[in-house]
DNA sequence: GAGTTTAGTTATGATACATAATTACACACA
DNA sequence: TGTGTGTAATTATGTATCATAACTAAACTC
């Protein structure tokens, strides 16, 4: 519809393809789904960081945080199971938030190899701010999809996640 | 619901919330759309790297290929604008492409600050080939989710985009 | 008590994303 | 015509996230 004239920006004087973004042809690309998920998690990831900006929390510490409070004393390799996270990658991710004061290790007695995990007060506190800010991005989210569309896209996801 | 007994796998001998990974409450963040996103896009990255292994292209490579060979003679800042890549980050990934000899810079006469893009002959057969490969991954997605359901998911996550 | 497995850690490297500063060029306009 | 302003590409940096391999200490097996 307006690629070729219609709308088109001005002139733009010279050579053929400068183009403006909307008239750019992206070919096969929009019917990948790798390339969608991107785009999309690219703009959740922007709203969530301005929602939760003030707290300085990453998605990552937000959902371990999610998962130790509603499950204290699992152990840093059952959080990982259940996330979906490295180990490896883990072990800074929690020292992170055991230095913010918001989560502690405890050795498990029982296997001393092992840590149990728990949320501190002050965790529980910022935990309860950080789901009532990321509430309205979910709202913002809903406003967008439908309630319908959002439950939706949540089963399309999940089904996507046992590719 | 199966946190103190019911499902529990065997006895796990002593302490309490060792669970297993099915037995972790995740609570409200499985209703996380930004979650569900992370894991969804997890398992297509996988699959991604999996189909594509043989010709070493990240996706951002593929999909700025696919643009410059549906709209040659677009500037570097034409692709960024449509792919949302950052320019500074652009760079180093157009010149790894260049450095394999699948695409090609010539400075604009018409604008000696800008280059424009085209693949070479041998970028234009690896893209093929790629795209070959990458369709069996798309039709693995489509056995997932069905023909219906990778329209509804692409139109979802079309419609996160403008959040 | 020796060998094996497991939990957590450390180290390292790749990918993506973001921002600020710099250089070279283009353009407008007085 | 020459100066100020804007833009294209680059460079430099910092951060989050994902992956792997190697190590330590503890637990388990037999």
């Amino acid at each position: 519809m307006n690629a070729a004239g219609a709308r088109t920006r001005a002139g733009r004087t010279a050579g053929a393809a400068q183009a403006d973004p909307l008239a750019v042809d992206l070919g096969p690309l929009g019917g990948f789904i790798g390339y969608r998920l991107r785009r999309a998690q690219l703009s959740v990831l922007a709203g969530f960081e301005l929602a939760l900006r003030e707290l300085g929390l990453t998605p990552g510490e937000l959902s371990v945080l999610v998962v130790i409070a509603r499950n204290p004393g699992l152990t840093q390799s059952d959080v990982c199971a259940a996330l979906g996270i490295q180990r490896a990658n883990f072990t800074p991710l929690l020292h992170a938030l055991e230095a913010d004061g918001l989560a502690i290790r405890e050795v498990l007695p029982a296997d001393r190899r092992s840590n149990a995990l728990r949320l501190t007060a002050h965790g529980r506190e910022v935990l309860a701010t950080a789901l009532a800010l990321h509430e309205r991005l979910e709202k913002r989210i809903t406003a967008c999809l439908g309630e319908a569309g959002r439950a939706q896209l949540i089963d399309l996801l999940r089904q996507l996640e046992t590719l």
